[in-house]
DNA sequence: AACACCCTATAAAGATTTCATAAAGATTCA
DNA sequence: TGAATCTTTATGAAATCTTTATAGGGTGTT
């Protein structure tokens, strides 16, 4: 799938240039001249990765980031004229994932995008609801379906559940499933209930629990969801 | 938690102040003058951070992300002289994750020191997958995979495995094998066992074990991953 | 060449560990 | 109290690890 970027720069020579060079690469880009109609396009858009001109004519750079930071979900790659440290330092720390000087090489920028979006994709975006194969779970709502008809989860079941979700793909140990669903401090022996807690939840969701479809056991190590 | 650094810099001077500085900031920090052996280090010590000079003694800096980067889940920022973009830009589509060029600000290296951070926390572990010829093993999940399909290895030949990759290209005595394997108090006993685990796990990975292509014999002294 | 010696590979059997699951007892919460 | 849930305990099965035994392949000596 095509990656999305979004320019927001009001030099409308850069700003060209930007949306040639990134369409040239194959990227999906949208622009905009302006600090607010950017924040509403990455509201709309959800693009990837956004770079920002710290020079805008309706907000300042700096406050942008800070107003917006936190109610988007992209990588902002800063690319800015002003060379001075304070801005670099502030932005980066406000939260902005790169900073770049005009002029810029444009090499370099795109490989910094790579990097940006390399970043993003091993960021697992966590959704509330996840689906896989029949499966669904809703993480909010401690709610798990089936092919569509509703399972009925234990609290802990579902802790269990929930956690090897967040973590499908990596191989969990007994050890950290154990702490992670029964506290930090919990002992050896809960390994047995692990083991109980995991047959029951194994039961509700797989249809065969011999060769299971959604939770493998890691011998000696501990269990995964396959993802 | 402190956060851990590695610095991997030739230039005592530069190493010294880089110390200094990020002791400063409360990290705990540790160094090597050779790539190799920041290599080794960032096994053992698992740092937040490499901060990598390019311009190394014994290995060339490009060189040293192309071999070791899937083998450390460490954030990777290159600090170096050259500005010349070929290698920036190498360097980044390499998997290094920032560029800096000397001389630098040391407040826009401990902010994008931060900016790592932030990445690293927010929940991204990368996967450590070696690769080499036909064969794929992921470090984190205990996968090993060859030619595309999944080779189921026990525990102990896993680490065997493992233990042989990450130190591939060097000879592996049969003692520190054991050891390695078995745990430091293990016996001269297990030698007989190491061999039985070794003779099984190259049936596994290997097309004839008569004349392996992965882990050769050293006669009389242990055996070596080719790499 | 024949032999002894050392080191290694591997098969096979036995011992051990780890895991899944059932069932019974304990706890919690309404 | 009673229903649901959690914990403990026990047991068998499966996977893994260890031990033992045997064979093979070099090397060096006579």
């Amino acid at each position: 799938m095509k990656h999305k970027i979004l320019v927001i720069e009001d030099d409308m020579s850069i700003s060209n240039f930007l949306v040639t060079l990134l369409r040239a690469e194959n990227y999906e880009v949208i622009s905009a001249s302006e600090g607010r109609l950017g924040y509403h396009l990455s509201l709309s858009h959800q693009p990837d990765i956004i770079i920002l001109d710290l020079g805008l004519p309706d907000i300042d750079g700096i406050e942008w980031i800070r107003q917006y930071r936190n109610l988007i979900n992209s990588i902002i790659l800063v690319v800015t004229a002003k060379d001075d440290h304070p801005s670099k330092v502030e932005a980066l720390d406000l939260g902005a994932d790169d900073y770049l000087t005009k002029p810029f090489n444009p090499a370099e920028l795109l490989a910094r995008i790579r990097v940006g979006l390399r970043h993003r994709s091993s960021k697992d975006v966590r959704d509330v609801i996840f689906e896989f194969k029949d499966l669904k779970v809703n993480l909010q709502n401690y709610e798990v379906v089936l092919r569509g008809s509703t399972v009925h989860c234990t609290p802990i079941e579902f802790q269990l559940l929930a956690y090897l979700i967040e973590h499908q793909g990596k191989v969990c140990t007994s050890n950290m499933l154990v702490k992670k669903v029964w506290g930090e401090e919990a002992q050896e022996s809960n390994l047995a209930n692990l083991r109980v807690v995991m047959a029951n939840l194994r039961r509700k969701i797989e249809k065969d629990t011999a060769s299971p479809e959604y939770i493998v056991t890691v011998l000696g190590v501990g269990y995964r969801f396959v993802g």
